[in-house]
DNA sequence: AATTTCATGTAACCAGTTACATGATTCA
DNA sequence: TGAATCATGTAACTGGTTACATGAAATT
């Protein structure tokens, strides 16, 4: 008997996060918190009261599995690895065309899926997905200037600022993705 | 008979944005989703379903009122402004010390308490939220410039560059603030 | 012996998402 | 007359936050 599980067609940043460091090694919930709290990585908060359901929901929709390590001592720890289903899945969610919304509402979903890509589906992907990126990031500095544009000079000042700040965020994360573009074309090159 | 009403120690953006757009001027909820479906203000949903309870909360916490425009005909709306408590919360908020935790985790919060904040406190107090600001992210990309420095070098290649992206983030941060600060400081003596 | 770190959880709460629902007004 | 826009809402669900709870192992 197989029990069908209902796929999450959206998956949350935390469980993207989730999903990248299980997929590099088996790693504890435990784990997952100090990397959370030790590193930058993304901006994730490392209560447990979001990590262990996190987790719990992955093991359900049999994206990744727990084993118990140290059985035998009284503090046993579960380790969480991805399953191939997960894998599967993961591949597939990570190599998704970036739309423009992407872009727009979901930049840091982006990184996160780009920070585990040369893991999970290798450079020729990754190189695919930064020319995606950088194409709508430009199309979006675009649309942020034409707004600029027609921005009354005159009604507010710190306004009008807020709004250069996010154009040169995106122009940043443009001259990001040349930089990435050219180094991952250099590594390829030398890999061939 | 005074109802003590408990504030909100913490304001999640959606109530600051709202928050900034009444202080300008009276809108409604309608106005509201407008105003973030059509302009690039955050990136805040325009669903119903979030700003309607919103505004009722703020309105039961009395730091906003709602006024029924065109009464008489059969398509009324509700207009809300700010009431002298809501105003002057709101002031007390957005003129907070930043704090380290403010740009790690919250900038989205810290941009739009800026963008808000002539209208509602001045240039002088914009000016040193500015300062702070920019203290605060110069110490924070330190920070990630010494994670950045022990990165191990072979490890992760994606992994690096998404650091390297939020490093490169945050120091377009800082050239904007260094930019917005001496406008400030032109339009200041200016004034004078 | 006391403190810190390892290790995993639960329960109440809250806010945002999605989807649904309703009806007036304006414009083509 | 039909479509788009104006205008406000509710209900079910979901996931993250805060706070609480427990106890072993390692360190000082």
């Amino acid at each position: 008997m197989i029990s069908i599980m209902k796929e999450p067609e959206q998956i949350s940043t935390l469980s993207l996060a989730i999903l990248g460091l299980v997929s590099q090694q088996p790693r504890s919930g435990y784990d997952i918190r100090k990397m959370f709290s030790s590193t930058p990585m993304g901006h994730f908060s490392a209560s447990p009261g979001a990590i262990y359901p996190a987790l719990k929901r992955l093991e359900k929709c049999e994206w990744i599995q727990g084993q118990r390590q140290n059985s035998e001592t009284l503090r046993p720890k579960l380790e969480y690895s991805l399953t191939p289903a997960g894998r599967q899945n993961l591949e597939k969610y990570v190599s998704q065309p970036i739309t423009p919304e992407d872009v727009i509402w979901r930049m840091d979903e982006l990184m996160l899926r780009f920070a585990f890509m040369e893991n999970i589906v290798g450079l020729p992907t990754t190189f695919q997905f930064l020319q995606q990126f950088l194409a709508q990031v430009e199309a979006y500095v675009c649309t942020l200037q034409e707004f600029r544009r027609e921005f009354p000079e005159e009604s507010s000042l710190t306004g009008r600022l807020a709004l250069e700040n996010g154009i040169e965020g995106y122009q940043a994360n443009a001259r990001w993705a040349r930089r990435a573009i050219a180094e991952l074309k250099q590594k390829i090159s030398i890999e061939e």
